[in-house]
DNA sequence: ATACTACATTTGTTTATACAATTGTTGTAA
DNA sequence: TTACAACAATTGTATAAACAAATGTAGTAT
C-alpha cells in the first residue's frame, strides 16, 4: 500500500532530523560539526597510519561534497596534519594529531550519551530488529 | 549496550542519506527541492485556505531556517502566490497556483515511486513494525 | 497619544552542500 | 621524449541551512 511507504519514508526522515538536531547540539559547545567529528573518528581509527584523502570521503556517513574544506576547517583547530605523500605526489596524507585525540575523547562521551539516551526506549532486541529493518531498505 | 546505540544511530543517519539521495535525484529533473516540494505539499493540503509563514514552518518536516527563502523561490517559479493579510498586516497569505498543482501532479507520481521501490523488500507488517520501532527513539 | 512588548516576517551573515571545472601528478603508448 | 589518459586533490560557483538581527505591525498599559 503506497500510503505505508510514504509513512515509512516520512518517519524515517523526520526521526533522522531530530537525532542530527541531538547530535549536532551535543557537539556545538565543542565547536566541531558533525561532518568534522566522522572525520576525525575516521583518522583515529587509522591508528597512526596516514589517510589519504579518498579513503576518508569512502568512510564518510554523509556523502563527501567536499572533504578538502571540511579538513582544512579541522586543520586551522589544530587536530589535523596533512603532508604530501611522497611515494605519489598527487596524494596526501592526513593525520589526526595529539590535540584531536584528546578533544575527540571528550566529546565521544558526549555523543555516546546522546546515542544511549535516544535509544533508551529500545530494547537490545528491538534495537537489532530496527538495525535489520533499516537495512532492507532499498537504495 | 553504548556499541548498539551507535550501530542503531550510525544506521538510521547512513539509510536516511541514501532516502534523501534517491528522493533528490528524483525531484532533480523538475527543478524543485524536496524543501521546496514539502511545502508546496503543505500548501496543497490547505485546499484552499490560506496559510500563512509560521503554519508552514510547523508542518515543515525538516527544521524551518528559512521559509521564506524557499517560498520565494517557488513564487520565482508561478507555483506560490504570496499576499499581505487584510486582517493583520505582519501577516502573509500564502496560495499554490494552479500550475503549482499541475506540477505537484506530476512529481507526487515520481516520488511514490520512489517510495514503494525503497520499501519493496519489507512487508506492510514490517514497514510498520519498523515505523512503531522509528517513534520509539527519544529525541 | 506614547511607550513598550509581543508578534510575523524578512534580511544579513556565516557556514555547509552539491557539482563542475581546474590544477598538478603519474603511468603508458606511440 | 611527447602526447595523452587517468588519477587525486583543490578551487569555483551556485544554492541551501543555521542563527542572529532587523523591520514593520498590533495590542496594551499608562
Amino acid at each position: 500500500m503506497s500510503n505505508l511507504s510514504k509513512q515509512t519514508v516520512i518517519t524515517l526522515i523526520k526521526v533522522n532530523c531530530s537525532v542530527n538536531d541531538v547530535l549536532s547540539q551535543a557537539l556545538k559547545p565543542h565547536e566541531v560539526s558533525i561532518q568534522q567529528f566522522n572525520v576525525l573518528r575516521i583518522l583515529r581509527g587509522q591508528k597512526g597510519v596516514a589517510a589519504n584523502l579518498s579513503t576518508v570521503q569512502e568512510r564518510m556517513v554523509n556523502r563527501m561534497s567536499n572533504t578538502t574544506r571540511i579538513i582544512d576547517k579541522l586543520i586551522d583547530k589544530g587536530f589535523v596534519e596533512r603532508t604530501i605523500c611522497k611515494k605519489n605526489r598527487r596524494k596526501i596524507e592526513l593525520f589526526i594529531t595529539d590535540k584531536g585525540l584528546k578533544m575527540l575523547d571528550q566529546i565521544d562521551q558526549v555523543v555516546e550519551q546522546a546515542e544511549i539516551q535516544m535509544t533508551q526506549n529500545l530494547s537490545p532486541e528491538q534495537q537489532q530488529k530496527l538495525v535489520s529493518l533499516l537495512k532492507q531498505i532499498n537504495v
